[in-house]
DNA sequence: CATTGTTACCTCGGAAAGCGAGGTAGCCGT
DNA sequence: ACGGCTACCTCGCTTTCCGAGGTAACAATG
């Protein structure tokens, strides 16, 4: 069981995007490292496996959202680094909008009241 | 292109039963007017299509979180009412508490803030 | 009464996206 | 040279949404 510290999977499903968008504002980071930031800066609530990261991170890389680089690692296997586009930076906007939209409505229907994000 | 009114199908994965039992809170409802009152609440940011709401008021029927009863419809067809039960009503804080953690984490790292929900 | 229209309910097939398991490859310590 | 760690990737399964289509009861019409 877990008492509501873990968010269950469906809660998650097109939340992915903007989390890695939002995440890579901070600079060119790899695979292994945004999710590890993602579960830290969630207090662990979000912790995407591997097998829906690595999908994600093609599909954003393939809209134009993303670029990437191989990179040789030091004292590990090469790492694939990424970083935002200027088309990425537009649509981590427009991902936080309807973020926004989203989750204003929900908030009104569930508690009643208008979130004033 | 849907701008920013509509939200996209993947988003609301898993916050139909949130939306539903909560807004079976002002009490007994039947099917068309739980979706009508979320699309008017929501300012028609949701709405949600029959085939997503029937498949969900009978699995949280199945659950115990609703019970429903047969109504002979006044100039219309028969009509089931849907209410609340004492579980439903637990799991609708319960879930309530799971949108704000969530909600929560998505806002921090999207936004770099904690929401003090 | 048969026919058509409206309301409300239900079901089926397909698509999207998350997950876990498993597979590859480079570098390390012993 | 062998097992272990890090990092990446892929495959098949599950869940839940949507759209389309089907059923049933009642009303109005000819």
């Amino acid at each position: 069981m877990l008492d509501g510290r873990r968010i269950q999977a469906q809660l998650l499903k097109g939340t992915l995007p903007l989390l890695v968008l939002a995440t890579l504002r901070d600079g060119e980071l790899h695979g292994y490292e945004i999710v590890k930031r993602i579960r830290e800066r969630s207090s662990g609530a979000f912790d995407p496996s591997e097998g829906s990261l690595y999908p994600t991170l093609h599909r954003l890389e393939g809209e134009g959202a993303l670029e990437a680089s191989w990179r040789a690692g030091e004292g590990g296997p090469r790492r694939r680094y990424y970083r935002l586009t200027r088309g990425g930076l537009a649509a981590l906007e427009r991902a936080e909008q309807e973020w926004a939209t989203f989750s204003g409505s929900v908030q009104k229907i569930a508690f009643g009241e208008a979130s004033d994000v």
